[in-house]
DNA sequence: TTTGCGGCTTCCCACGATGGGAAGGTCAAG
DNA sequence: CTTGACCTTCCCATCGTGGGAAGCCGCAAA
């Protein structure tokens, strides 16, 4: 089947699919000879698994792994669910960051009257000369690397720190 | 002062400044004779007052508004409060497809022994021809790993609802 | 004065995942 | 044969951030 018809069975865009292959996440399709690439339903079902995994949060990096643990017959499932959970404890971080943005914003839109008089201590607390006490206070080194990069953003100690 | 200096006043790194001025976020800055950028206080409350603002998740789209807001004396404090909880709703959205995702992998972890043998439904799971079962609904991109830090920065997830 | 170093400048590249769109080939139906 | 839908490759943009090169500037030590 040609990549369209590949692409609405699997709920992948074509787009997506050309770019999995060029990146290697998946094998180089057939082709027909007139170079169209030809997919089978084997190959629906993998890209198939790519879309959930993608739904579940997972990078394409991630992915790449998850698709050697599908094929590997020999691994074992303790493997294949550490992956998963530490997946979860990165989505789990997350939730917690956006949580105390929503926190913060929150507590600020608490204390704004929200009618036409202008004084805002939302605004306010953006431009506090007071500087980080809008941030959560953990500031502890607590590094967990994201695939692709970690990079102890500079606080204060701006240009020149470990990059 | 020269960049490096406002740039530790205000923890916003010397590249990002740079960007923000190219993007037309701050105005350009005054130069030395040299052609160095020189910044006044001024300039470092307003930096301080951006980095504060992508600390809460906004984009720097957004925070271009939030400087008109600041700026504006007339603006009502209702409008600074419906920007800012319409933000709070984004990133509750966020967090709610976050835990979507968190809550479908913890309920096929749990179903995963965990062992050395190979069958798990984890991978089942995402392999299964039964197409949507694990998607929990329409997804939009979402990217959350972005590189760096710790605390609350640019976890580029959160802010970015539409791109 | 010369040397050296660190800071500054601009410019280009990379990332991740995705889409847009142009220029052109292919295929099936009319 | 024409038409229109589909396919191909190639390049560009996104968004926020950093890396790094090539080259200037400023200050201090030798």
């Amino acid at each position: 089947m040609n990549i369209g018809r590949a692409s609405k069975l699997s709920g992948v865009s074509t787009k997506m699919i050309r770019y999995y292959e060029q990146t290697g996440l998946i094998p180089k399709a057939a082709r027909h000879n007139s170079g169209y690439r030809d997919y089978d339903d084997a190959d629906v079902h993998r890209l198939r698994f790519i879309r959930r995994s993608r739904d579940l949060g997972f990078t394409v990096e991630q992915i790449g792994g998850l698709l050697n643990l599908w094929s590997d017959r020999s691994r074992a499932s303790a493997d294949v669910k550490s992956f998963a959970l530490e997946h979860v404890e990165r989505l789990k971080e997350k939730m917690a960051e956006i949580e105390a943005m929503v926190r913060t914003l929150e507590s600020l839109a608490d204390h704004c009257h929200g009618d036409d008089r202008p004084e805002c201590p939302i605004i306010e607390g953006l431009a506090e000369d007071d500087g980080d006490s809008l941030r959560p206070k953990r500031r502890e080194p607590q590094r967990f690397g994201t695939p692709g990069g970690q990079s102890a953003r500079h606080h204060g100690a701006a240009t020149k720190v470990a990059h």
